[in-house]
DNA sequence: CGTCAGATTGAGCAGCTTCAACGTATGTGG
DNA sequence: CCACATACGTTGAAGCTGCTCAATCTGACG
């Protein structure tokens, strides 16, 4: 069966087996596919959304704006990421997600996650463990950003989008691509897009990468997690035994 | 009935009524009561915790270590946090966990919280919000950290303990007790010592607020989340209609 | 009284920002 | 097919924000 959700069960069957019923109850789950162009906004900021939003192909990344017009990307999101799985209890949405690239996305509504948290509890820990690994690169993040160099806090974030890709099948030899412009590097990273780009080539200079358009190769994948002082184990990508 | 959950109790109250037999649940959820002593850790980062620890009383902080020894704060709880409720489905700790003060602490083990989320798939619903919220912190610490200036982000955070710790009961008038050096401040904002002390003097000499030993006190609530660019809202402090 | 943790101050410096210009690829209407 | 527009990347120069180093101050406490 060719299954709308294959993406998300590949990714949740990283952290434990789901049984064919769970499968099941997750592809059912879906009422129906939104496609969204590149730099429109999936969901605002303010929203009370009533069905969650399963990206199943492009990139996208959750956003705030502060007054000034600054904004800050808090996450980036790729093929299989439940990008507002959180809005089922938060409900209203603290921040906005925007298509990076054009996007192709189910919808679970909410209502459906309910009935599924109510019969199945080991799939809704499997969800919610969804929602914590969110958490866990968020904080990742935050000490990036606080405690690292501009320098290395971009190799830590092109060391996880690597893996993230890796993971869901999208590498190809030592390349990825990686269709985000350095102005919108320059706000995950909180830097000015001039910095981006003076960083990008200072790792292109040392032969860590390299980024033309949107392929970006890993060309000394030890000198860049050494460089980013990168472990991946906050990404939660090998099935270490859980059992949720 | 005297709970030994009543502070996190009031906290889930906030966001849905919980019944008898879920609050029940959750007393008789704490195995121990454990004893920190201040500036011990609690937790350390790659420990496999069979429980998780709900902060009872006292004040504790998420951090992590990079490589020059320098140290980022990810969260700051106080009593009626679940400080590490996520290590119930992560296993592993990302992160290590530092008793700013003296803390007592229940012990939840996560056999207990599976056979919650088995048969109490609200409650289940409620303590996932639970972690839903710290991930809303998260962003927005990221945020802040991200594209606001280090006084700004100084009164951003000062507004969110404030908040969080009048939601428990904790503010005499408009003063909180903070126990927490300088140096964790900076660890917290990602700034160094120094300039911390700068900052806090910056927010005195603008009338915002009153800082010696602990007591800080709020001088100027309307115009420190102007300076903080604070909205409550991320908190979920509020019970707007949300039905987990 | 001495000690120690924490707060405060000053001076010089580095990392990153801002502003402004220019380069380069791609697309689009006339 | 050219002229122009647009989006994105690159470069240089000047300046500000926050850092580092190092010293001094303060209060609590044994």
């Amino acid at each position: 069966m060719a299954l709308m959700t294959n993406s998300l069960i590949l990714k949740l069957e990283k952290y434990d087996r789901l049984s064919d019923d769970e499968k099941r109850a997750l592809d059912n789950a879906i009422a129906r596919v939104r496609i969204v162009d590149a730099d429109e906004d999936i969901i605002r900021e303010g929203d009370r959304p009533t069905d969650s939003s399963l990206l199943l192909e492009g990139f996208a990344a959750r956003y705030k704006i502060v007054s000034n017009g600054r904004r800050q990307i808090s996450a980036i999101h790729v093929a299989g990421d439940f990008i507002d799985l959180h809005s089922f209890l938060l409900k209203t949405m603290d921040h906005g997600v925007l298509a990076l690239t054009n996007c192709r996305i189910a919808l679970v509504p909410h209502a459906t996650l309910e009935r599924i948290t109510d019969e199945y509890p080991h799939l809704t820990r499997l969800l919610w463990l969804n929602t914590l690994i969110d958490g866990a690169v968020h904080r990742e993040w935050l000490t990036a950003m606080g405690r690292l160099s501009a320098t290395a806090h971009m190799a830590h974030l092109i060391c996880e989008l690597y893996l993230r890709l890796k993971a869901i099948g999208h590498v190809e030899g030592d390349t990825i691509q990686l269709p985000i412009t350095q102005a919108e590097l320059g706000d995950t990273l909180g830097l000015s897009t001039v910095h981006v780009n003076r960083v990008l080539q200072e790792l292109r200079k040392e032969g860590l990468i390299r980024f033309q358009g949107d392929a970006l190769t890993i060309l000394d994948w030890e000198r860049l997690k050494k460089v980013g002082e990168f472990t991946s184990t906050y990404l939660s990508l090998q099935n270490e035994d859980r059992q949720p």
